[in-house]
DNA sequence: CGTCTGGTTGATACGACTCAAATTTGGTGG
DNA sequence: CCACCAAATTTGAGTCGTATCAACCAGACG
């Protein structure tokens, strides 16, 4: 089983065996978070990168009077913290949504793998770009389409990214976030969410039960979203 | 006049007199594009990084039944297109606000610039990260706050960001965009914005008519919003 | 078996949208 | 300098999507 953060990346870039190899080193030894848990303590100054190497996370920010917005979702072979590799301090916090299991990358290590990988630099160069063509998108998301419509672009969005690590096909996949996750991704009540899913349900274009999502209708789905997958650069 | 391209770098990392001139070099001839135009054409896949000299231009993308978001306001010091630098294609359009003063450089010129100034190249590298996390920031917007706070947050952003670039002080801003430039990057119609605009006058939070801004209560409209400037990752 | 989390349902309230028109502002040319 | 026009702002009335509040239900788990 090839790694999901080499499988990321080669979706962009081609990696060689060779760069794998690096890959699968760094991440080797992985450590265990439970659910609900914070891989990555808010507001301290990482001394790893971390990356997910197993299960779903996601980036939040809150407000003072306890809102919470979720503005990423972390799928296994993203990367949690390259950010703070430079910047001084995190100005989010992110949470397991299951079970993960994390790789810690020690900055020595970080770089030398750069070093010796140009492609595997240029790929996590890639990675960061369409990082911020995502949260673009979710910008968007947020403020122009109705509640359906966001779901609607949220699962597609989801369902594509997990199927390029190779973790959804079919048109399914595990979908572990629940509607209350959903609902403070895309800035809606759980109640909302909850109506909206039965909606999408009852229109015949997902399937959504027990922690798996299957989509019933791509094409109809894509177009109720309005959904242009340029944004997530999956070409080669 | 220093320019505003390396008063931003300077904001957080030492730019020296030496890199100074070298940002200086390559934004002195810069190009004029009239309002509502694009300074880089959308969907091309442009050869040159552009930096606005001078002016207001916001980031878009649209959708295809016409409904429109402004995903980001470029100030001047701003680059257009360090994304598209890398990544084939352009996900997204740009608008010129105002009047538009822009330097073209050309890729080897950028690629001499950051390999001739390494604290350059760590600032763009900065810069590119906080972009990020204004993008996420935007994301809380949308999803969580109200009108009035989403409004009041949008104002002070771009107050503090004018101000590291030398283009705001005393509370006071030019302030080009047009309540329907600010609706749509508010996620709310034009007319609400105009009557949430009345709202914080007549609360006395702020002053706006003839495009100029003057924020008369900074600490009632950031509490308000609920600002957090963190974000903005504004110490060096 | 009781407890807890997540999902579901119903009734009601409200924030923001829609549509339509009036008014003001700013730019342009005579 | 004024007349004109288009763009931007303002106002009002009515509607709708989503939030709120409050139960209730199902399954997971200790």
């Amino acid at each position: 089983m090839t790694h999901a953060l080499a499988q990321r990346l080669d979706a962009f870039a081609r990696i060689s065996p060779y760069d794998e190899t690096g890959i699968a080193q760094l991440t080797r030894v992985a450590r265990v978070v439970p659910p609900r848990r914070a891989p990555v303590g808010e507001g301290e100054r990482p001394n790893f990168v971390h990356v997910i190497v197993d299960g779903w996370a996601c980036r939040y920010k809150s407000l003072p009077d306890g809102r919470r917005q979720i503005v990423a979702f972390l799928l296994p072979g993203d990367l949690c913290d390259l950010n703070v590799y430079i910047l001084k301090q995190m100005d989010h916090g992110i949470a397991a949504i299951t079970r993960l299991s994390v790789a810690d990358i020690a900055p020595d290590d970080m770089d030398a793998l750069t070093a010796n990988h140009p492609r595997i630099a240029q790929a996590l160069w890639r990675e960061t770009l369409i990082n911020q063509a995502v949260q673009r998108e979710w910008t968007v998301n947020l403020g122009q389409r109705t509640a359906s419509e966001r779901i609607a672009h949220l699962l597609v969005e989801l369902y594509l990214r997990l199927r390029t690590v190779g973790l959804a096909r079919n048109e399914s996949c595990d979908f572990p976030p629940t509607q209350n996750d959903l609902a403070s991704a895309a800035g809606l009540t759980a109640v909302h969410v909850n109506r909206t899913l039965q909606e999408l349900r009852r229109d015949g274009l997902i399937e959504l039960e027990r922690r798996r999502l299957t989509i019933l209708d791509m094409r109809r789905l894509m177009d109720l979203a309005m959904f242009n997958p340029n944004y997530l650069h999956l070409h080669r």
